[in-house]
DNA sequence: GTCTATACACCGATAGAC
DNA sequence: GTCTATCGGTGTATAGAC
């Protein structure tokens, strides 16, 4: 393969470069800020100083740009995952990842969008699966490390603790905080007791 | 006050009509369909089969048509929600309305939506707090009639039970269901224990 | 690599006739 | 109530010079 661009010959600059991790860095600052409606390349190369054009050089089209703004974060996102499986006290940690690196608004606006775009949907997938493989592995092995069964499978613990994680996360942002303090509690006791430290 | 139209003098047609009504339901299939990018008075109008102006005739902006939808959706949901409480298992009944009547690709457009649009964000914080208030009264009457206590609070009870229903239900649209039957049993399990029948 | 310039489509919203 | 017609704005994406 002489190619990579099949879909198009157009001449395309180089991923991993600067102003490529710029102009992400930019779309993600926009999604986060303002919204998908706000999310163009015109407005990304306003962000960070470059001419409209050039967008459409590291990019072939803005669904490209989108799903590539996607994959570099949970690329960075399983990554951080996967180093507490070999920390001291994994569970802390993934709590700690749950909590404080998910940002609703964020998550929102790629959910929707993955509706729309078959290829950030192909993504979303996979870091779901992924993400969720490595905190059965952790809880799995704390399990086993302090010779307990939990009434509820590991797999089934995962779920409750991100989207619990993902729920309180949106809550704050809209300013609702009934309960939050509540179940909180209850899920780090639960770490805490099957994860000492 | 004579007229209900303070910001604009501009003519407008009665909320609760044929028309009305049916622009609605048609912005909602877009929504659940296309996503709010193909979510346009345009659209609108053609797939109910009226001229584009008619839209603004019957709502003043784009933005108070889309609080609207969510207006009289969230109406709805919690007039059901309201009279679960005085029927014979309200606990089950919530759990079917938590998981049947939750469509993750309407919630996540709406949630996209409500951070750009304050009045959406006003409906979308009133929501929350009605429901997990209906929530919270249905599973404290549930634990006082079976002279139970549990380790978790009723509105941290409420929160687990309304994310993990969204978290499948939006997992179940992407194709991922691994440890959805675990969590789903223990929760029935423990409504079925609270609530019998 | 980066630019100017631009084609073309679609959007929100309105004026004013019928 | 419903229509035709339209304004001004913004979007994606490309051609081709430098």
């Amino acid at each position: 393969m002489k190619q990579d661009q099949v879909k198009s010959d157009r001449r395309m600059g180089p991923p991993g470069s600067e102003n490529w991790h710029a102009m992400l860095d930019g779309a993600e600052d926009i999604l986060r800020e303002e919204g998908h409606a706000a999310l163009t390349s015109r407005r990304i190369a306003e962000r960070i100083g470059v001419k409209q054009r050039l967008v459409y050089y590291y990019f072939r089209t803005m669904d490209d740009l989108i799903v590539e703004m996607f994959h570099r974060r949970s690329e960075m996102e399983l990554t951080r995952l996967r180093e507490t499986l070999k920390a001291e006290h994994p569970l802390h940690e993934i709590w700690e990842i749950c909590i404080h690196s998910t940002d609703a608004r964020l998550i929102s606006e790629f959910m929707a969008l993955a509706s729309r775009i078959d290829g950030l949907r192909a993504e979303v997938i996979r870091f779901i699966e992924e993400s969720r493989a490595i905190q059965v592995e952790a809880i799995t092995a704390a399990l086993e490390r302090t010779s307990r069964t939990s009434l509820i499978p590991p797999a089934g613990l995962a779920i409750v603790a991100t989207s619990v994680a993902l729920a309180i996360s949106r809550e704050e942002q809209l300013g609702v905080t009934s309960g939050h303090g509540d179940i909180m509690t209850v899920i780090e006791d639960f770490i805490a007791s099957l994860d000492p430290g």
